[in-house]
DNA sequence: AATGAATGAGATTTCATTCAT
DNA sequence: CATGAATGAAATCTCATTCAT
């Protein structure tokens, strides 16, 4: 069997069940595929498993879904939302200063959402970078995702950099892609060791990395003692 | 088959074959494994088509290896000078100033060394990639490569801290997790589309990327302009 | 499964067995399929049946046989030589007519070695006639087969009209398809009922019809009384 | 699945449905039957396809059909009329010569006709075949069509050996089953290359074989000049 | 009746690993 | 040791038929 590209073949081609049983029974092999794929792993993961714990002939799988990777590949959609990656989409404009959130903040809350979700997710997160080896279709719509999400960024360092608040020697494109894959490697390297996952210190330190990266003020108390500002020869 | 950990049992407890000729044999079953786990990746390769590819009787693979996994474990050892994270190994204790490498430098240096490697051996390390999800072994491998790193990367941080150099506010632990992966997972996703690849600027613009986090001073013509100064009001 | 044309890739590909103890195996597999197809037919031969049957582990079986198609294929290929439809081979030229033997003879004897052939293999000749209609390439084995067959007989029909001694309104290619399907079918139906096959008699009833139709003289005693001659009146 | 003998369970016993809605239903499954049976064989049409294609729901094909034999029966009685062998029907009781059909003109007919017939359902015919390899039931009634014809043919021989006008050295019953196989099997065969097929051609010269091989007399222009008369050097 | 989901027996196929020669 | 055949545990997938709604 041929698997490498099954995902990318008709998106949403095949139509929900017509009975509200069979949409039910669709949505029980669904959670139960979610179980196992969380507990096995994508390559561990057997058919039948998924039928039994959908307490389902295994025969009925196949009613629903063509093969292991399809119904990965409608768990990953249902999770579209939460596993979208949560960039800074509360970027505001500025007019008046006063509603404005500041760079720093908006970096911050979405690294704090992202490692929230992919906490919460994080075993499918991590099956879905193992079946994105395995699997061509897969592999793309993880490649897509992180296309959207990379782009935003990309967009809000140059307006970043238009506002002068951004280091102009930064590439954008490649920072994007930097950035954005320091916060994901990050986020798997702690789910794969079952280290403490202390997400608030974790999106700080990676947020202040980030906006120091760009040259982005980070907030400091007041006669802060930054190096970054002191090593600048300044000082108050 | 359990195979979750079967790379980590004994390493290294096999002993090299006695005869020349055994040697041989063993090194074109390793040459092979290369082959095939590059163009395969793990999960697809087969015994069968190691031993074909050497051009060996299958029943010989056996003779060398007691499965899968432990070649590819020897494949990776086998790779251990390549493979060895690439840091800044060569960080100098300054005593004199004379001689001394810039922090910048060296870490250019790492980065450069480091996409330069993992290109080179890409299908290798995403196949481990791949394999450290499967094998508990490969990621023990794995995670020791990492941790040492990791480890070297943290003391370099605590070391430039330590001189005034680098902003105190960064965890060190933290950061170096962050800033490996940022690096690793970046070379991780230029391999993975076959876009251009071109290591000089990758590693200029992960390495400024870098140094701007820890807040370590980057080359700049003199009357510089950059914002990460520039907004710090001074200057000397 | 798209198994319609596997008969027809790489006829021969598969190399024998290396050892003699792999050849042992490969046959003692095309005997049981032999046992097994003639038993059950095609359709409801089962590959675990055929490996049972050879006392083998049913996973060897695809040590030599991709698929259920490819050892029916072999099977066929074995059988080539009393396949081969005994078609009047023997044709003598005649020089002098001495030695030279009666078109009506060469009839007799082909259809008489045809009809035996047919009748000893009778359970492999319907499931290949089964099977054609499965599996295009084993359909065309057997076209081939036959387009052979026929090709000859048209040969001898045009060198009997040549000769004067066949009827010249008879159009040689439609002769040659109808009259070689006669005796097939003949043939396929009398195996297909259990009915009592008296070769002899079916060889010598066919050939007459044959020799008949074509307007050939057939042997009869002195003083004849056919009214294939009787109507016409004569004789010499 | 046992189907060695579904179809000549009670021949007949299910009541057409008693509704009109209810033998709509039926016909359709039975015209989706007859499509699907033609391009897929019988071993593949899936009763699912025949549903769809009837735009019926699975369920309701048992409602109709208690099987897959069963329907293709349904079928083949349907086609009674078409499929009824075209035998020489209209053999007429010569009394007076005036109204009388000459032999050879009624074997032409029958044998247009039953081209005719055979090329018009050529995808059903050639499922009967394959059916009856595989089905009991479907056998017998391939049989018992089969003998009706035979037996009818055999008939005429007989008649027109009592009158003279036959080889009386030919076996009736042996040369009835040649003769009428040598036609289905030549319609068979035509099928299934998809050469041109001319009818008109193929009737006439299967029929002026099978006429000369019973040796009756064939149209000829006066002065003719066949083999099989010039040859008797006769004539009356 | 009609619907379409549910069932599960059954067949194929793969390939890591063992073993006889 | 080399060889390559033997093994068989798994896993997938099909689809005729039954059943709940």
């Amino acid at each position: 069997m041929d698997t490498s590209d099954l995902a990318g073949a008709d998106p949403e081609a095949r139509p929900l069940p017509a009975t509200a049983r069979g949409r039910r029974r669709r949505q029980s092999l669904l959670d139960a595929a979610r179980e196992v794929f969380a507990r096995d792993g994508f390559a561990n993961a057997r058919i039948t498993d998924i039928a039994d714990t959908a307490n389902t002939a295994h025969g009925s799988f196949y009613t629903y879904f063509a093969s292991k990777e399809e119904i990965f590949v409608a768990l990953l959609r249902e999770l579209e939302e939460e596993l979208r990656s949560p960039g800074p989409r509360d970027v505001q404009q500025d007019g008046d200063g006063s509603n404005r959130v500041e760079p720093y903040e908006q970096i911050l809350r979405a690294n704090r959402a992202y490692l929230t979700a992919y906490r919460k997710n994080r075993a499918i997160m991590v099956a879905w970078e193992q079946v994105a080896t395995l699997d061509a279709g897969v592999e793309r719509l993880r490649r897509e995702a992180s296309d959207r999400f990379v782009q935003r960024i990309e967009k809000s360092i140059r307006h970043w950099q238009d506002k002068g608040i951004a280091d102009p020697d930064v590439d954008p494109v490649y920072a994007a892609m930097a950035l954005t894959g320091m916060v994901s490697n990050f986020a798997y390297r702690w789910s794969a060791r079952d280290a403490d996952y202390e997400v608030g210190k974790a999106a700080e330190q990676l947020s202040l990395l980030w906006a120091n990266s760009l040259g982005i003020r980070t907030p400091r108390g007041p006669g802060e003692t930054s190096i970054s500002r002191g090593r600048s020869g300044r000082q108050d």
